[in-house]
DNA sequence: CTACTCCTTCGAGTGAACTCTAAGTCAAGC
DNA sequence: GCTTGACTTAGAGTTCACTCGAAGGAGTAG
């Protein structure tokens, strides 16, 4: 088990970040008699989950539906659809951004190495690190 | 020569959006002799240029500095060595930005293909559009 | 027992990027 | 000449996702 502090340096995440996401609904640690947070490697897993949406830019309020979901499934009454739903619309963003990236990546290259066509003294990246 | 609202049909982006940039630093479009803003074929294509800029989070300071560097440069004093350097630094960020898509679009099919392995009744978004 | 560190809560503050409002100007069509 | 619609400005408001601060409690070392 791990406290705040230890989940905050393994997640590279601030422990403010970290009540935080708890506040919103995005994890649910356990806690000690007195009330302090403890955090198991699932729940370490879990935010790790929960960052890889984040960095790429799924809102905390979907993430939450997404949890809400998981957690309101029961033999009753399977969520498995509704959450399959939510990742797949993520996914159509995520591809998106994708695409833009690819786009905007060539974009720069091309528009480095005209830089460097019309002064060729200067040097790049690359040239900083030979020798 | 287009208005604003052509500017903002041609780009999809609000005319609030386009003052704010020009606001900014981000843009200079021409004006009438009444003052009402005129905009040409470069100025779009700076303009869209700027919004790819965005979209892969390139903070608009950074934007307002590559642009002052642009209208400083003369014979005197050429800036293309220090747009270089911003250009170059926001490439490596757009190539951290794919790689962390690339991890996460992967994470986010393998999870999509584990709930159609529980649960093969589910359709995806594949077999809507199948016939 | 005391000091120290880490933890707790609640609520306020921050920064970025819009987004909107209000009050007013201007040119074109009827 | 009047209405309409697009334009102008400065500045206020909104949203999102943190980020911080204050005040206090719990557990361990000396």
């Amino acid at each position: 088990m791990y406290s705040i502090s230890e989940v905050s340096r393994l997640t590279d995440t601030s422990a403010h970040t970290i009540r935080y996401y708890e506040k919103e609904g995005l994890l649910f640690p356990d806690r000690t008699a007195s009330g302090v947070r403890q955090y198991d490697d699932k729940h370490i897993d879990w935010l790790r989950f929960v960052l890889r949406l984040r960095a790429t830019h799924m809102p905390i309020d979907q993430i939450r539906q997404y949890v809400a979901l998981f957690r309101a499934s029961s033999d009753d009454h399977d969520t498995a659809p509704d959450r399959l739903a939510l990742l797949e619309q993520h996914q159509t963003l995520v591809r998106a951004q994708l695409a833009e990236l690819q786009l905007t990546e060539q974009m720069i290259t091309e528009k480095i190495s005209s830089y460097h066509r019309l002064h060729p003294s200067i040097p790049g990246k690359q040239a900083s690190q030979s020798r």
